[in-house]
DNA sequence: TCATCGATACGGTACCGTACCGATACGGCA
DNA sequence: TGCCGTATCGGTACGGTACCGTATCGATGA
């Protein structure tokens, strides 16, 4: 948080005297990120992140304003992009590979969307952060892929399919558990993807 | 339900004298709805129903044990089949017309499910009384719309997009909101529908 | 007549965010 | 290099707020 000065990226914090390393900070954030996945947005406490990481709330609000904020703080903190590496040369097995990587976080992220499902329609400040750190980044590689597929001609620009396989796989990732009590796995969602996703599209 | 009458010579069914009609019992369940879908589950109290109901706390504890025994009659009495009427004789235009009648309720039930999403994982009771009344009767109709389609032969039993034709149109109605910061409309889902699932299914 | 109504008061619990406490380790300076 | 001054540490106590679920009340209507 305090990293983000306006030096350069690796700077040590001249300003703050904090002695909390990284590695503590990151127990902090894992620890409320692992609370709201189990209790929920709401249920989420200070007091309850105080406790399991033994630190004492006054250490919590030295750092964050309040829960907003230190959630914020943990989910920047936690921003990834897990489809980023995906690039076979093959629009279907391209596909095939994000959907195996989005069954397999169906134990953490999906999670956690769904825990903070609700909050994101109260708070604009936590709905813009899930939003930068869950949501636009997996949007943005998966659209990538879409669009080299495109460039090599495996599929039609204006192919209507396109516009919807993000929410088809994060739609189908999200709604399993709703509809049968179970998370999407790797298995699952590579399935889907032969199932409904290339054949929209018009691939094997 | 208050009646633990093991002794008295007095009726078991606790003829219920209770003054509270139909209507009124209908008013607090639309209430405490309402708020699960504006406030959340977690944030619903039965304070704020009583309040904006004009009746008292003792009133509602006195028909129900505590919060999810109230919120799970509120569900039972909301149950409805939204796609159960739907039948045109064409599997794509049944499709069309359930994806228009979906996107007609996100202001509904797919802000209730939103709400509930988190809730329903820790609370098997309220879980089920979720699948019962949102989730089976929709997905149900829906599977009989596609088994009439193959019945009549426009598509072929052993399509695999079959399969996961329910999981698209409810994830893809949920996702939205996270993926576009808004709801899906009856014109994104028929789209939707038009691009991706028809086509999935070797339609049109 | 009397159970149920709405209203309200109650004790209990939980968490907020602040304030205060010694203990401690960082970091500037001799 | 070694020693202090001091900010931050973990712990805890605090007042304030909110809601739970129960109990009690006079009024009401089947």
């Amino acid at each position: 948080m305090a990293s983000q000065a306006a030096d350069g990226p690796d700077t040590v914090v001249a300003s703050r005297r904090s002695k909390i390393t990284p590695e503590r900070e990151r127990e902090f954030f894992d620890a409320v990120l692992e609370q709201i996945r189990e209790c929920g947005y709401d249920a989420v406490t200070m007091e309850g992140v105080a406790a399991t990481t033994r630190c004492s709330k006054s250490t919590l609000y030295r750092q964050w304003k309040n829960k907003t904020q230190f959630v914020v703080a943990a989910l920047r903190a936690n921003r990834r992009a897990r489809f980023a590496g995906i690039d076979t040369g093959s629009l279907a097995e391209d596909l095939r590979r994000a959907a195996r990587a989005a069954g397999e976080w169906s134990g953490k992220d999906t999670r956690l969307l769904q825990a903070l499902g609700h909050a994101i329609t109260q708070d604009p400040e936590l709905k813009r952060a899930l939003r930068e750190t869950l949501v636009e980044p997996e949007v943005a590689a998966l659209r990538e892929i879409l669009r080299r597929g495109v460039e090599r001609g495996e599929v039609r620009a204006d192919n209507p399919a396109l516009e919807y396989v993000p929410a088809q796989m994060f739609g189908v990732l999200r709604i399993r558990l709703v509809l049968d009590g179970e998370y999407a796995g790797p298995d699952y969602m590579v399935r889907f993807v032969e199932a409904a996703v290339l054949p929209a599209l018009g691939l094997d």
